[in-house]
DNA sequence: CCATATGTTACTCG
DNA sequence: ACGAGTAACATATG
């Protein structure tokens, strides 16, 4: 159920794995819909190309292939990739990357809604989603502006990916309560001081997601694990997700539980603003 | 049996 | 076109 700090451990992990030189000898499908074909490119072009970068962009892993071939790949909500990890994960095992040098990366996932994409191109990428967190061309200035120009509610923007991408369910809570915002209030109606401050939030809730190696709440195999099975530590810093009934740490207020998008919402509604619906403003 | 799950997308209706 | 709401995908866990 990774989002974009359990992604980029991922990633890290992975180009630590990938340093040398290195190709892919076989892939084996052991699930066809967990895989997506580029019309007129076989799998078999993919076999024996250069690894020349991964990288990542919101919750899209991008493995950069010379020739401009790519492999794309998202986790959705229980996808995992594995090093070198060969029985104890067996059972939902639904690709397997055999490179050169003889080690494995195994695309393993329970619910099977992960997919891996075989393509020529990032284009359908640039046109899905928006500017990652992490890019240089993340600003302040656009993101005000964008914002702005949306009715829906903050909560929906962010889960929705368009202007900003990585967030999930659990950062955007952490987020939204970090810069005191309503996750109900809508997006033209939040000021510049309050988006300023939420932009400065996605980087610093992202940034220490990451330094702590994602999020593992729950147990058991369908809950994040890094690529050699071992589970992160940032459920532990979470203040506000999952915490209903508990006292908000800045207030103290009993944290709030609701439903946005179908999704549990936590909120603490002293810190953050109530909405108000908009017909109470004639 | 019921509800829930860190994600996304397709569909309807207004 | 936009936004809200709903269901769907498939499986595990409490």
């Amino acid at each position: 159920m990774p989002e974009l700090p359990e992604v980029q451990t991922v990633v890290t992990e992975l180009k630590n794995f990938f340093l040398k030189k290195n190709s892919l000898s076989k892939i084996d499908i052991l699930n066809q819909s967990s895989i997506v074909l580029t019309k007129d490119i076989p799998l078999n072009s993919f076999l024996k190309k250069n690894i020349s970068s991964i990288s990542r962009q919101g919750k899209y892993i991008i493995i950069s292939l010379e020739n401009n071939l790519y492999i794309i790949i998202h986790l959705r909500m229980t996808g995992h990739l594995f090093l070198n990890q060969k029985e104890e994960f067996k059972k939902h095992t639904r690709v397997v990357f055999y490179l050169k040098d003889e080690k494995t990366v195994i695309f393993h996932d329970t619910r099977k809604f992960g997919k891996v994409y075989f393509s020529n191109s990032l284009d359908f990428l640039k046109n899905k989603i928006g500017i990652d967190p992490f890019d240089s061309s993340f600003k302040q200035d656009a993101f005000i502006e964008k914002i702005h120009k949306s009715k829906q509610s903050i909560k929906s923007i962010l889960l929705s990916q368009k202007i900003v991408c990585g967030l999930g369910n659990i950062y955007v809570d952490e987020v939204l309560w970090q810069s005191k915002i309503h996750p109900l209030e809508q997006g033209y109606n939040i000021s510049n001081e309050q988006i300023i401050a939420l932009y400065n939030a996605i980087k610093t809730v992202l940034s220490e997601g990451i330094k702590n190696k994602g999020c593992s709440l729950g147990k058991g195999i369908s809950n994040f694990m890094n690529t050699q099975g071992e589970f992160g530590k940032h459920q532990l810093s979470l203040n506000i997700y999952g915490k209903e009934k508990m006292p908000c740490p800045i207030c103290k207020n009993k944290i709030q539980k609701t439903k946005v998008n179908q999704r549990s919402t936590y909120f603490c509604s002293k810190c953050q603003s109530e909405k108000i619906p908009s017909s109470f403003l004639e």
